[in-house]
DNA sequence: CACCTCTAAGTTATCGTTTTCTCATACCTT
DNA sequence: AAGGTATGAGAAAACGATAACTTAGAGGTG
């Protein structure tokens, strides 16, 4: 059906050698040459198999991508990211969600392994040994983005979580907050549960505040678990709330004015993450920014250094937050400007 | 490095065209010699290449996606639903951000085609002709997930969005409003521009409300030219808006409020697409639910059927959206449960 | 003028599979 | 016992490219 090099070969009157000499120009052909077969390759409409080329050449200039659900906020920006640079470099990417499961990131990782993927970009709160092992089995590059393993053994793009939560709090407390509470992350979740709730722990030691048990309560990322934290911590009489997502953030204002409260008036609230959500919401919602489409790019670009083996400075790269103060925490009574 | 059909034959002492045999159990084998070479397999370790396969077999278990981009809202979840029946079917799919770009889809098409993908999932409100005869020449199905093209040539699944604006617009029409602008997608989107501009103007005709130019703004689906739109429709007076996405409605609430006026006490919104914004947001506002997650499985699971040859009923799929009814149109003043 | 060198282009092995032939052996027939 | 038919397994030809190795001339040198 479609010509292949063969058939512009004998188009042209040439050997397929040629014709990859000059599709590669990997070597001299004299300009008549090369003319006769650039004709030839217009006339049979002749597109070269890419899975014959990576065949021989072992590289398939694609990468693979380990997500854990694509239809979550956060990871479509992570991922533009990554595609962004993915594509200036010639490079397409294979989406794998996960939802998380071990038995779902494993059969991927096998099947991007038999696809001959060049790198493999992990993505995930949590990463079991099972599925290290694995990722170290393969042989191939591997770029962990938006996380890290415990033993850092994988080159990774992401922030510092800990002292990103150690500014949200540092924040409340300069505002003059004692009775700051905490929706969590899933306490198994190395970083938005442990991580985020030490820079939590940190900032109030370091201004010799009692942690208080009661007033971290553990959420799952998801809305309606956070209001009921909400509700419980509102029986713990808190005056300020620090939230492991912008989520929560939003379904603990709920919470706050379904209980007759207000915010910012009674209590503050941060999030995490500067999802759209926290903009658009009102009142808007002071939250920690990750830069969601950088992790993505210089994850992607950390990998085209690898897969290149350019020299690499920096394996494991820290990306910065930033604390964005809006209405929930008290900012800007004056009318907002969009 | 890997072990190749080969090792695992000599391994097993037998042929490689025994070792395919069990691989596919594509023809009888004794136990016995099967068992020599699964025990070969387990032992060298062996990977199918599935490069080598496809080439072979003309087919990759992989198709491509076209997507305009993966960080705006609805295509995350779209791109879900596709990938969980692909992985269902064993495929693979590659993702690609176009921004609707002409030049980046006609690359990546190309690409794709390249790389011997066995179908391609489209998905972007306008399709270009340049754009749809290059799907045409590829030669491999074609599928466009929420959109059509203007000779309904592609096979496709969408929701009828004349009817699904249509009936937003009765919705408001029934609440007892006469002067009811409207935030529509670019003019040039035969979809968000036109189809849902014609189901307004066609329930107002019904309704005899006679149509008024004036109170139809040319949005772009961006918050900032909706916050401007509504700030001009808010000069002539309108009773109620009806936005073409989501974002615009909150856009236009936040004008209306930032004009001193409230939602939904002096003017009621809707929106479309059922974003989470639309849940989240307070007042939460009224939208048509276009079902993202359906409408990206079943165009995969149409695919599956072209590329499988299985008989098709329906070639055009319409999937039933939804009106949502939230607090800005009036509904639910007792307080929201989350 | 014989010999060498260079250059452009052709031959062919190879990447790792699948699949079509072939073939050897065992088992039925009559 | 000779011939026919399953049956399990091997040999080899693809699939469509790349690249190492050849080779045929053209031109340069002594």
């Amino acid at each position: 059906m479609n010509a292949t090099i063969k058939d512009v070969a004998r188009e042209a009157k040439v050997s397929i050698a040629t014709v990859s000499r000059v599709l590669n120009n990997s070597a001299v052909v004299t300009d008549e040459t090369k003319q006769r077969v650039l004709d030839a390759i217009k006339k049979t409409g002749y597109k070269p198999n890419a899975l014959a080329r990576s065949l021989k050449i072992q590289k398939t200039h694609t990468i693979g991508l380990i997500v854990p659900d694509i239809s979550s906020p956060f990871y479509p920006e992570v991922v533009r990211g990554i595609e962004d640079i993915a594509s200036m470099y010639s490079y397409n990417i294979f989406l794998c969600n996960t939802d998380q499961k071990e038995e779902k990131e494993m059969n991927y990782i096998e099947i991007l392994s038999e696809k001959q993927v060049d790198g493999i970009i992990y993505m995930g709160d949590i990463i079991r040994d099972s599925v290290k092992q694995q990722l170290k089995d393969i042989g191939i590059p591997i770029v962990l983005a938006g996380t890290e393993d415990s033993e850092s053994e994988f080159p990774n793009v992401n922030i510092d979580n800990k002292k990103a939560s150690y500014d949200a709090v540092k924040y409340l407390i300069s505002l003059g907050h004692k009775k700051i509470g905490m929706i969590s992350g899933p306490a198994d979740d190395p970083i938005g549960g442990v991580q985020r709730t030490n820079g939590y722990k940190e900032a109030l030691s370091e201004a010799k505040i009692r942690f208080k048990p009661s007033l971290v309560v553990e959420g799952s990322f998801k809305a309606r678990q956070a209001y009921l934290a909400m509700l419980k911590l509102l029986e713990n009489n808190v005056d300020a709330v620090f939230a492991a997502s912008d989520e929560m953030a939003a379904a603990a204002i709920n919470a706050i004015f379904d209980s007759g409260f207000s915010v910012p008036e009674d209590i503050h609230v941060i999030g995490f993450d500067n999802t759209y959500l926290s903009y658009m919401f009102r009142p808007t919602i002071t939250t920690i920014q990750r830069p969601a489409y950088d992790i993505g790019a210089v994850s992607m670009r950390l990998m085209t250094k690898l897969l290149a083996k350019e020299p690499i400075d920096d394996m494991h790269v820290v990306l910065p937050h930033q604390l964005i103060v809006r209405e929930s925490t008290g900012y800007g009574e004056e009318k907002n400007s969009q």
